[in-house]
DNA sequence: TAGGAATGTCATCGTTCGCCGACATTTCCC
DNA sequence: GGGAAATGTCGGCGAACGATGACATTCCTA
């Protein structure tokens, strides 16, 4: 699925932690955070802590993947570059 | 790229911000955030708000995909949900 | 080499996080 | 329906965030 906001994030690990059928308490111990905060960040708490929602996700075995372009074609992409030769070329005579 | 930590999520904005030339003032009044905290994310702030890493993320056309397990394989993978069965089952006689 | 732009550092300040503990509410089996 | 487990809510507290503004440092380039 594709995260783009905290809710999305929340949503994510929700489900994934419904799925392995996890109380909310459990993944709260496992992450090392508390039950409160678990509540929160389902919710789609906007200023969770990274780390800890990083921590989250690995601990519920969520592979979080960065790529470029929010098209999700990826034939060689980024081999060719475009957008760095074009920032390169604009910056060339300012 | 695979994002397990922050220090992978700043590695990524670090270089897709310079592959787009932008410095780091730009992309921190885009964002709607201090140059100081661009500062901070590049480094790998563990508690950073994941509010404003997913506008950075955003604002410079990174895309985040979350999928389940950490191998890069998926044939057919969720369309079986070994998890879900495998955890009703052993709910269903604790 | 001089100048400026980009980057990194520091101290201060208001705001909000995440934790704790107890309580209210919902959900789900028997 | 009854009761336990899961989930959500409240107030209070220490710690840390992120903003600001000024300053130091590194890096180009004219």
């Amino acid at each position: 699925m594709l995260v783009r906001t905290p809710a999305d994030l929340g949503a994510v690990i929700r489900d994934r932690r419904k799925q392995l059928d996890l109380d909310q308490a459990t993944l709260a111990k496992r992450v090392g955070v508390s039950r409160q905060w678990v509540i929160e960040i389902e919710r789609g708490h906007p200023r969770a802590e990274l780390a800890l929602v990083l921590r989250a996700i690995d601990v519920l075995g969520i592979r979080l993947d960065a790529s470029v372009g929010p098209a999700p074609d990826h034939p060689h992409s980024e081999s060719v570059d475009i957008d760095g030769i074009v920032a390169r070329a604009r910056k060339a005579k300012p």
